[in-house]
This record gives structure tokens, sequence and C-alpha cells, in this order.
RNA sequence: GUCCCCAUCGUCUAGCCUGGCCUAGGACACAGCCCUUUCAAGGCUGGAGCACGAGUUCAAAUCUCGUUGGGGACGCCA
């Protein structure tokens, strides 16, 4: 029926830092638009000047930009085109579907409460609508909107909703200060920008009829609508700051992919059979309204984590170590000095995403962080075949990229840090004869690799008729500090010979310093 | 309170539109086992759900109505 092209729209208001929620909205949109060949516009919907903040509007374009979810036109700031809204606002005075009321902010929010008290709908109650004489003072513009009837909203993933016209009120289109107010702005630009899906989420839904009217009175035809269910905490109320890191960046601080991230997102509502994983290529194949649900979902970080574990182990060991190396700075940096990494770059510089130009509103899909500042080293430890098997040893048991970077703080710092329980229980008389085999059998490896390492620690097993992980772990922890790590070689292998050979020994002098004290 | 939306394992969901193939499937999480030098990863197994009540029908998770429950909206916020 719609054969115009299809424009789809994401409006947050820079209230805040990007939501999860309004991430998802955005990436359906922004779907949507795709797989029609269509136009994805951002808006900025900044009226309310005393909340909005540019801090907001440049996270919530970085973490779009982060997130790969380009735009086509935009941002579009709602603050710069007040004229045209008043325009639209004269349109509807001209045509007399506006008035003047005068009645005061404290005046309404005291009736509001008292026909809620008796069990009114709380709406306004026309007093301004009826009256004839044209009061003095300051007033706000409201809408006439249609007394008795009902206003369908079609919806594409509810069907037909019914609202009784008399439960909706007058709004305010324009406030005394001058400023126009949200439905109108909203009409105004859906109209202007000639988007034909609006996709929000469903607290939007009571707003709907409103708009409507809005655009029968001036003359407009309105877009097809879609209302997605809410994101839900885990109290199953609506995700909110209430419920801790609900933002892109909180997420992406901690050390999660934005493929994990979208495609997390995009299956909290959605669903396409039994399939789990999908990548961006994948979404955009298989997304669909009707594969929307109606029922509001619970934010499962788990289930998240899971994704992102997924998504890490995909990565190329390039990408990867790009990716995690910023992470791995931060945390020497916070582990305080010695370390064998030459840090000379942040973590936000380094994941660096298209936050350059907020005002270049081109389209900027899915960029790889780009500008790494190579890692320098001192000595030639970390060559690029060292990076390749140090990422192939750590990527199995990270759950993000922040977990990863702190489990192999070992790799880089002069001195391990105990776990005290690993060390309680490994780091004990018995392992002495057994620690001081495995530096003889390093001492001798030739080559220094993993397979005659693994000889090695198999004859000493042999010899001394007990299991591997009777040596396995000792040397683990006296090398990590902690009794979880990679497989024993490839740690000795990164550790190189040196390295490992001071670990056990200083091991086992300090078992022996015990055994004298004691 | 009023209006609107929603209702399948703890969580995300498939199935519902187009009733029988459902003894309700998958995934996360959880438990057990296997693999194993630890931790993961992987493999196998297990527990766990159609909110309730009427009705329609030969047959209802699927259709209808009601109840209950949850959520959202009720601003000169967006």
């Amino acid at each position: 029926m719609s054969s115009s092209p299809v424009r789809t729209r994401f409006a947050p208001s820079p209230t805040g830092y990007l939501h999860i929620g309004g991430a998802r909205t955005a990436l359906y949109n922004w779907l949507y638009a795709r797989q029609h060949k269509g136009t994805f516009v951002l808006r900025i919907e900044d009226t309310d000047r005393e909340r909005s903040r540019e801090e907001y509007l440049k996270d919530i374009v970085d973490s779009m930009g982060w997130l790969g979810l380009g735009w086509d036109e935009g941002p579009i700031r709602q603050t710069e085109r007040i004229e045209l809204y008043r325009s639209y606002v004269g349109r509807l005075e001209q045509a007399g579907h506006v008035y003047r009321c005068t009645c005061s902010p404290a005046e309404l929010e005291e009736r509001r409460r008292a026909a809620m008290k008796e069990g009114r709908p709380p709406k306004y109650d026309g007093r301004c609508r009826r009256r004839t004489d044209s009061p003095a003072g300051p007033y706000a513009l409201r809408f006439k909107a249609p007394e008795a009837g009902v206003t369908e909203v079609q919806d594409l993933i509810r069907g037909t909703i019914r609202f009784p016209n008399e439960e909706i009120e007058d709004l305010i289109v324009l406030r005394s200060n001058g400023m126009p107010t949200y439905n109108l702005t909203v009409v105004v630009d859906d109209a202007e920008n000639r988007i034909t899906h609006v996709i929000r989420g469903e607290d939007h839904l009571n707003n709907t009829p409103k708009q409507i009217h809005l655009y029968r009175a001036l003359g407009l035809d309105p877009p097809q609508f879609a209302h997605l269910p809410l994101i839900l905490g885990e109290d199953r109320s609506r995700l909110s700051k209430r419920h801790g890191a609900v933002s892109v960046t909180a997420y992406r601080e901690e050390g999660f992919l934005p493929e994990a991230l979208l495609n997390f997102l995009a299956r909290i509502g959605w669903s396409h059979g039994d399939e789990e994983i999908f990548t961006v290529a994948d979404l955009l194949e298989k997304f669909t309204l009707k594969g929307v649900g109606k029922t509001s979902g619970v934010f499962n970080e788990q289930k998240l984590e899971w994704l992102n574990a997924h998504y890490t182990r995909q990565l190329s060991k390039d990408e990867l170590r790009r990716r995690l190396m910023p992470f791995l700075v931060e945390r020497l940096r916070a582990s305080g000095g010695g370390s064998d990494l030459t840090i000379h770059d942040s973590p936000r510089t380094e994941v660096a995403t298209p936050s350059d130009g907020i005002s270049s509103g081109h389209s900027r899909e899915a960029e790889v962080p780009r500008g790494e500042s190579e890692p320098l080293v001192r000595g030639s430890r970390f060559t690029p075949d060292w990076w390749d098997r140090a990422m192939d040893a750590f990527r199995e048991r990270a759950g993000t990229l922040k977990v990863m970077a702190e489990q192999m703080t070992f790799l880089f710092v002069e001195s391990v840090t105990f776990d005290e329980k690993a060390r309680g229980k490994f780091l004990r008389p018995e392992a002495l004869p057994y620690l001081e085999q495995a530096v003889r059998s390093i001492e001798e490896a030739q080559p220094f690799e993993t397979a005659p390492l693994e000889e090695a620690f198999k004859a000493i097993c042999e010899r001394a008729e007990i299991k591997m992980g009777q040596l396995a772990q000792p040397v683990r922890v006296a090398l990590t500090g902690s009794s979880a790590s990679p497989g024993i070689f490839d740690v000795i292998w990164l550790l190189g010979r040196d390295r490992t050979l001071e670990g056990l020994r200083k091991a086992i002098a300090e078992i022996r310093g015990e055994v004298a004290a004691g």
C-alpha cells in the first residue's frame, strides 16, 4: 500500500546516556530502514532545555557509532527548528484548533490529584476551552481534541487499538514560554521528515491517539506505527538507572563487544525460530516486525555474557588483540608500575569510534576501532606470534574483555599477586621436589616449546609416580598466582624461559623460608 | 484511581494468526556425567512452564468471554 520509500527514525532526548532500551529501538529502526533500502534519520529531541545536555548528545552519537548504527540524515536538533514548530502552531491557531489556557501549572496539578482521588480520569477539565472572555496573563496553547468518538490506532505489532476520545485531554502544544511540546514536535518532524514507520517503545502507545488527532487537524497523513514491548529489569519494572548499568557506554567499558550487545538486544523482544546467534548481517536478512513479540522482556545479563564469550571466540586474533589492548593498558596502569608493557595511550582513545563531527550526518557502518597504539616492549617477548598464541590461550575463558585483561595481568608484571587460597593449597613443602625438577627440565627444554615441555613434565610425573595435577597446579600457582589459568605449557611458553624460572625459584625460596620459619 | 497493553520453564523465547503433528521445542542459568594439568570451551543427561475459570469444538497452549496477575501511560518531560 505504501509505495513511498521507507524512512525510519530514532529520536532520543539527550537527557541521559544512550540507554539499552533506546539502543534496541535504534537497532530495529536501523534494520528496518536498511532492509528496505530506506533512510534512517537521527533526531535529537532536545526541547526540554532544562534537562538536555551536550554531554549526553555526544554519548548518544558515540554509542551509536560504536554499535555501528549509522544514520543517513541528522542529527536533526529540534531546538534549531523552533520557528518551524511555531508556524505549525500558527496553522492550528488559524484553523481554530487551539485555545489559550491560563490555568497555572500549580492549579492543574491540584485538579489532577483531586480527579484521581475521586476516580475520574485525570485529564484537563477544559475550562479555558469553554470560556469566552480573554483574560490577561501568561498562557499556553492547548489543542482542542475531539470530545466524543473513538480513535483507532493501527499498530503493526498489536493490531487495532481503540481509545475512547473522552479519555484524551486537550494537550498543550505551546508552552507559555513559547517552546513547543513533545507531542507537537514529534508530529511536525515525523511529517516534515516524511517518516513512514514510527518504531518506538510501548511507553508511547498512549500518546499515539493524541498525535493522530494532531495529524488530522494539520491535514497530514499519519505514518505507520509499531510499538515495541519494553525491556524490564530483574524486578520486572521498566529498566532504569535503578537497575544499575543501563547505558551502552557502561557495557562498552565493561568489555562487551558491540556484536554481542546487538545480538542480545535484537533477541529480546524479537525471535526467529530457535536461533540465538545473529550477526548484523543475519539480522539484516532475518529481522521482521512480524517476528517482534508483544511481551516485555527482562534484561538477562548472563545471556549477554554468554553471547559475548561467543563473539570473543569468533574474532580473529588480530582483531581481538586490537580490542583487548585498551583494557590491558588500563588494567596495567591500575595495577601500578612494574610492567613490561609500555603504556602510551588511553583506553578511550584506543577504542575510539567515530565520535568526531556529530554534525557530519553520514552513514558510518560498523566501523572497526582503529588507531591502535602498538605497545612498545622491552626485550623481544611480544612478537606477533606471541600475541596470537596469547589470544588463543585466553579467549576461551573470558566473559568480557575486561576480565580477559585481568586474567592476563601476570604475563606483564614483575611479580605476581597470589590468590591466598591457591597458595595455601598448592605452594606447600610437598610440592618442593616437583618444583625443583620442573626448574631443571625447563632449563633444559630444547627447543623451548610446549611439546618438549610437556614431555619433560610427563617424565617427571612418571618418575615420581604422581599425577600431572600434582605438578602442574603448584607450577601454575607459582607462575600465575592463581589456580585457574590457560594450559600450563602455554603459560610457560608465554612467560618465556627466564621469567618462568625466576617465578619458580621465587616460589621455591618462599616455601623453604616458611619451612625454616615454621 | 482511569485508560491502554500483555500473560508458555527462574530468564529470553518457538508453537498461537491458519485448533489435532505438543508426551509443549530451543537457548541462558542451574545440577550431574564425560573430556582433562587447573579454569574454561565442548559433548551427553537431568530438573523446570502453557496463570486461573467458564465456554466453543470430536479435539484448545492455540478461538471467545471473564477473573487474577504484571507492565505502561495519565506533565507547560520526552
